[in-house]
DNA sequence: AAATGCAAGATGTCAGACATCTTACAGTTC
DNA sequence: GAACTGTAAGATGTCTGACATCTTGCATTT
């Protein structure tokens, strides 16, 4: 599996040697000539490898003195702090931890969505989980899945909230493959069905307080799912 | 106010060009040439600043095709969506809708804490509301903001979640101005006083539900406030 | 009409050069 | 001896020009 440009092999090689401790948090990171001689590549190859590094505010470029580690929680990327925080052994605290930064989010956007979300929404609320039931009934686990990005895309947009949403988005990106794994089991289905139900009755009632626990409800639901599924994988 | 260098100067005014409707998600950005030619700098310092956009998710630049905007929602830098959204018309309506954002994460966060917190660390928490009645006696705002934020900030380490502090840090950029404005009012430094008291005793009870309210008390003060100081200005 | 080949234009990478900033150190001056 | 200064080393910032490779559209060939 070769990466697709050498700029990315570089910015991603580096980043192994800092969460790898080979660069620890304010330290100096080699210079540009000479990382264009370890990995033999160019010298603007290096530098643009550090750009990206950098938007990401994982490095701090000083002209004429060199390029320092910033500590972790001034990272801007939430991908690499889960590489860092995934770093050999606690990958499952890890995703604990998502699934709270999730919640946290989701409960907020829903008791916001309870005040500001259109009678038709709410309509096709409960269109999405007529489509996660019926693809329950026919055990068609993309559209079951489908159904329910949906629906949590939905109320993420009802709130109103822009940068909720560009908050979520990476989490979104990073959560997406072990919602397949846990969506596939008929079990948790049925619990998310129900849990969804109420999410969209409590938001056609427009009561807030009503609302933010509903979520919170099926947030804790996901959270039991995954410790059970880490707990029998591991 | 000359900017440090050329290719944040660049990659600035690009982002102009892209928040201004100039370039519409999805749509072809001008080559690396043409734009190293309209800003008379070399084409180096154009790709460079394209890869800090990118590393932002702000473009997507395709080998062959050609470079594209994202739609607003896969931006991973919520300063540039802050500008896209400031744009024009409703900084105010933004504001807002930070706070709001603010509040999901800082009551969650609080809500974790309880349950996690150490003794010391409460005493350190009463330690610094100490230290904002004694600032707010002399009158010192500076000290009475430092206190204010340490204690913030040791609340969302307590949570014992790295990601929650990597979400919060952006924003917590962004507000940090607005906040030495709003603390500098003898009022509102009182009310701040009490909610902190409150929040310090429900996490030293380590009732969740109760530390979640507390702060989220706290929040609607700060939200309060801030929707009064800028009907006033405004 | 379908398949092929080629040229244009885009990004990817390289090489070397010079500019500018920071820092340390040696030398000068008082 | 202390303070100031100049210089050299090493770092990043920027420029120029070149070549490589990928995508696409179009003309050519079959």
């Amino acid at each position: 599996m070769a990466r697709k440009s050498l700029v990315g092999e570089v910015a991603d090689e580096l980043l192994d040697r800092i969460i790898g401790g080979e660069f620890p948090p304010g330290s100096l990171v080699p210079g540009e000539h000479e990382l264009s001689a370890r990995h033999e590549v160019s010298r603007m190859t290096v530098r643009e490898a550090m750009k990206t590094l950098e938007a990401q505010h994982i490095l701090s470029v000083e002209r004429g003195r060199g390029t320092f580690v910033n500590p972790l929680n001034r990272w801007a990327s939430l991908e690499a702090v889960l590489r860092a925080a995934s770093e050999g052994k606690n990958e499952a605290e890890a995703s604990i931890q998502l699934i709270e930064l999730r919640r946290m989010l989701e409960t907020g956007a829903c008791e916001l969505a309870a005040g500001r979300i259109s009678d038709a929404d709410v309509g096709v609320l409960f269109g999405y989980v007529a489509a996660m039931r019926a693809a329950h009934e026919v055990n068609d686990v993309a559209a079951f899945v489908e159904a329910d990005l949906a629906f949590h895309d939905l109320i993420l947009h009802a709130s109103e909230n822009v940068f909720v949403a560009v908050l979520f988005e990476p989490l979104h990106r990073v959560l997406e493959k072990r919602r397949t794994e846990t969506s596939a089991v008929r079990q948790i289905q049925e619990h998310a069905i129900g849990h969804h139900q109420n999410i969209a009755e409590a938001l056609e009632s427009r009561d807030a307080g009503r609302s933010r626990e509903a979520m919170d409800a099926h947030m804790q639901q996901t959270l039991d799912d995954l410790k059970n599924l880490v707990l029998e994988s591991k």
